[in-house]
RNA sequence: GCGCGAUUAGCUCAGUGGUAGAGCGCUUGCUUCACACGCAAGAAGUCGCAGGUUCGAACCCUGCAUCGCGCACCA
């Protein structure tokens, strides 16, 4: 056993005991192991991207699980891995592109862009990996997957050539969103609207058959108008119900437009009256699709105006056209009025640009299974925690829409399809040297919906899949969670058909979502998100993991607070000085034996309260609630531990007496035993060097890693003595607790010593003095049932007793003035216990049990009363 | 418009029907032989509002308000 440093330094010790854990193969997977499985595969993070707090939430979450899961004995795969992040990776590429060379990825060609961004891969690729081993992350790095190794490329070209044959994927011509800025198509998912403030144009229209009579329209779009191709009412609309049929002078480009008549227009909206422009609205298009009616695209693919026929607009930016079109329409004496108008826009998720509806060839996916896939959650074959993202999904899942798959992005997997002429082909190579591949590629989540399995070969799958649990974000329910659970679904990776062997994961624990303390999300650009590699070089991995975990309630936002990091770091200091305090006092005897029937009291209950801790830590973990674990571990230790049973045990372990010193040491190397490995999976790097330095670990160098959890320390043969035990020591806690406010309150300084008597309520053992004087940090406590105060004399109605603080020239005044006030609290107490045992109704219908404790109360604090009265009475 | 969450001490949050809790912050006292990243004591709350159920409501029910999120609509 060596001797503790004075204190812990995590930046020395939690890279040594990770590079043991790698070396030592202590995360490998063995998918031939006896043991029962358990397996996590990691939300694969952006190959190129750096460690964020929600990452550090995320991974501590799935480390807990791995590490615990190791404990109890199973066969643990955590399997980690990096994802290509198609349109976030080559965004990145391009913005470095235009800012060190001014080019565009055209001015490249694909060839070369792609070579740009393997360079980028290389340089950036892989640097979240070695966070992830900094925050002490236990996966099986052997077994690392990256979304665009050579296999997983096939797989999932495969699987697109599959689902094609099955006529579940197919080309279409349809209205999809268009990121005008990364200029590529958009899954529905990826468009999140946003309130803006922009304006209702009012813009005349002129009535063809009846000239200088016009037809009013309100638009938010101006700049679409050459775009129009009809002008559509209510077919009930009384004010316009006579001009459908006729025509109107379409304002820019002027060219004769019909009014139609159809039931999407809300006549109670603006005018009543709607330019339809099918190419570039979805709704409009339906109703050209209704009446068809022509379409025309007046926007180029990066949202410029494209309309030679109005040169003032011809390829203006879209927002800026919009101003101009205004004016142009102001200047014609055709803009009625502008006026303020809020509405929401669909912006690119990635891009942060409003989107464009726009008519375009793309692939679609029609799901499958979508009603198998709310079944298994709906029926619990997967839970949710916590439970009400079942609703979310569900709710996704029922209003479901084909998934357009296809990216106008060269990064990423290339759609297996081939074109000559007018013949398309479905398949995996080139069908020869005169057919072209789709230049498209596949959107990144097409492939992420296979990670559950395919990162997993035959027998790795055999043993680990279904996974045991999902750890992930809630904003990527959609995204990920749902088409995995889909995936799994059709393409059947498990062992047998079975539903239950297919679904890819068992469990979902969806995490919060870390923001700032003002209650804004983490941006770069607001500059409010540490990087977490600081707050590991400052308070320590295990001090981040625990700290993080601590204010992270299971599923709810969290406020992040580095001030709660900082306790994290406190707490294991704690833990440190707690451990150098006992090895101070000896060696330990390595699997820590205790002799039961020569336990003290304060033994018994620090003993019996561990055993507590172990049953509400194993129901908290139960429904994932991590910060209800780590706050019963946090409290256990510092207080039931550290607070009380460890001042308490100071008496043994000061004194002359080796056997009950002995006896006291035992106790705390079982707690610390104990404690250490419930602390493991949160904070694994200070537990194994503690459980080396306090030489738990048996053999050569044995790891915490994979040590049983801590079993029920006290034996049922105790189960007699321990309440009564348990008793005595709570009303000597409170004892004292009384005599430190009471030395207090009377101002003595912690520094001076004080002289306490006290007058026995019952039966005290002499045994028991010194450690209560201990405790009170008194120079003397004397026992003394004959005891008459002198009249100032300060006092506390104890469960022990009196207790007198005995002070030279007390203050009579301040001294009576304090017994009155407590004496008021009591009496109002009593008076609120009385109220209510006076009601018949709660004495006849309330538990005989709430009723008896009211009765006891009831006494407690009559007696407590007529002793403080009596007191109060000898100070006159 | 529909759905989901939240509202408890200055702050962050526990608290599933029976005496309102923790950490931080604050006040006071302390370098006491593990720890000042510490020890001890203390002040501080009409539990968002209004009804209802109940002997009894922070907790269950109904309505409302405020904040946040998602979906739909948005000319």
């Amino acid at each position: 056993m060596a001797d503790l440093p004075k204190t812990y330094d995590p930046a020395a010790v939690e890279p040594k005991w990770y590079a043991r854990w790698e070396e030592s193969g202590s995360f490998r997977a063995d998918a031939h192991s006896p043991k029962p499985a358990f397996s996590i595969v990691i939300p694969p993070p952006n190959i190129t991207g750096i460690l964020t707090l929600g990452h550090v939430l995320n991974n501590t979450i799935q480390d807990i699980l791995a590490r615990r899961a190791r404990m109890q004995g199973f066969e643990v795969l955590w399997l980690p891995g990096t994802d290509h992040a198609g349109v976030g990776t080559q965004t990145a590429v391009e913005k470095h592109l235009r800012k060190t060379e001014n080019k565009t990825r055209h001015d490249l060609g694909r060839e070369e862009f792609l070579r740009r961004v393997l360079d980028w891969q290389d340089k950036h690729g892989g640097i979240i990996i070695e966070q992830l081993k900094r925050l002490g992350c236990s996966c099986d790095w052997s077994r690392q997957r990256y979304t665009f190794d050579d296999d997983y490329v096939r797989a999932v070209e495969n699987v697109f050539v599959e689902l094609y044959r099955k006529g579940l994927i197919y080309r279409g011509r349809r209205m999809i969103n268009w990121d005008p800025a990364a200029q590529t198509a958009l899954s529905d998912e990826e468009v999140i609207s946003q309130p803006q403030n922009g304006k209702l144009y009012y813009v005349r229209y002129e009535i063809v058959e009846e000239p200088g009579k016009y037809l009013e329209v309100a638009t938010t779009r101006p700049e679409t108008i050459m775009a129009d191709t009809a002008v559509a009412v209510h077919p009930e609309d009384p004010r316009y119900r006579h001009l459908i049929g006729k025509n109107v002078w379409r304002p820019l480009a002027r060219e004769k437009l019909s009014v139609i008549g159809d039931e999407a227009i809300d006549p109670k909206f603006g005018t009543g009256v709607l330019k339809v422009t099918p190419a570039h609205d979805k709704i409009d298009f339906e109703i050209g699709v209704r009446h068809s009616l022509p379409v025309i695209d007046v926007l180029h693919p990066d949202g410029r105006i494209n309309c030679p026929a109005v040169p003032e607009l011809d390829g203006l930016e879209r927002f800026v056209a919009r101003e101009k079109a205004a004016e142009l329409l102001a200047n014609q004496k055709l803009l009625t009025k502008a006026e303020p108008h809020e509405n929401s826009v669909g912006f690119s998720q990635r891009s942060e640009v409003p989107i464009e509806p726009r008519l375009s060839e793309q692939w679609f996916l029609r799901y499958p299974k979508t009603k198998e896939a709310l079944d298994v959650v709906r029926d619990h074959l997967i839970r949710f925690f916590p439970q009400h993202w079942e609703k979310v999904y569900a709710q996704w899942l029922e209003n479901i829409q084909d998934w357009c798959i296809s990216r106008q992005i060269w990064w990423g997997h290339r759609i297996p399809a081939w074109y000559r002429d007018d013949e398309t082909l479905v398949q995996l190579e080139s069908p020869g040297a005169d057919w072209q591949q789709d230049p498209d590629t596949l959107d990144t989540w097409f492939s992420s919906w296979l990670w559950a399995y395919e990162t997993m070969d035959k027998e790795t799958r055999r043993k680990f899949y279904p996974t045991s649990v999902l750890v992930t974000a809630p904003d990527i329910i959609f995204f990920w969670v749902a088409r995995m659970i889909i995936a799994g679904l059709e393409f059947k990776p498990g062992k047998t058909s079975a539903i239950e062997d297919n679904i890819p994961f068992r469990d979902v624990f969806f995490t919060g979502l870390i923001r700032d303390k003002q209650g804004r999300k983490m941006s770069k650009s607001l500059g409010n998100s540490p990087d977490p590699l600081d707050l590991i070089a400052k308070y320590g991995a295990d001090g981040l993991r625990f700290g993080l975990m601590r204010i992270a309630p299971s599923g709810q936002d969290i406020a992040f607070d580095e001030k709660q990091i900082e306790e994290g770091r406190n707490f294991a200091t704690k833990l440190w000085n707690a451990a150098r305090f006992r090895q101070m006092h000896g060696p330990n005897e390595g699997v820590p034996r205790l002799d039961e029937s020569s336990l003290s009291i304060y033994s018994i209950e620090v003993l019996a309260r561990f055993n507590e801790l172990l049953t509400e830590v194993e129901d908290a973990y139960r429904e994932y609630k991590f910060n209800e674990v780590v706050q019963r571990l946090y409290d256990f230790f510092w207080g039931d531990y550290c607070d009380w049973f460890v001042e308490a045990a100071k008496t043994e372990i000061f004194s002359d007496d080796e056997a009950r010193k002995k006896s006291v040491l035992a106790v705390m190397d079982l707690i610390l035993s104990g404690f250490l490995r419930l602390l493991h999976p949160f904070m694994p790097h200070i537990s194994e060097e503690l459980w080396s330095l306090l030489g738990f670990a048996s053999g050569a160098g044995e790891s915490i890693q994979f040590v049983s959890p801590p079993e029920s320390a006290l034996a049922s043969a105790q189960s007699q003595v321990i309440p009564a035990a348990r008793k005595k020591v709570a009303k000597i806690y409170e004892t004292i607790q009384n005599g430190r406010n009471l030395r207090a309150t009377s101002r003595i300084p912690s520094n001076k010593k004080a002289r306490f008597i006290l007058r026995p309520a019952g039966e005290i053992e002499e045994a028991e003095l010194p450690t209560i004087t201990r405790l009170l940090n008194a120079e003397d406590l004397k026992l003394d049932s004959q005891y008459r105060p002198e009249a100032g004399v300060p006092v506390a109605v104890t469960p022990l007793g009196e207790l007198y603080l005995e002070m030279a020239g007390g203050d009579k005044a301040a001294e009576r003035d304090r017994l009155d006030k407590e004496i008021a609290r009591l009496e109002g107490e009593l008076r609120t216990v009385e109220a209510k045992l006076s009601n018949a109704s709660f004495v006849d219908r309330a538990p005989a049990a709430v009723v008896q404790e009211h009765r006891q109360r009831k006494t407690d604090f009559t007696d407590q009363l007529a002793q403080l009265r009596q007191a109060r009475a000898a100070m006159d």
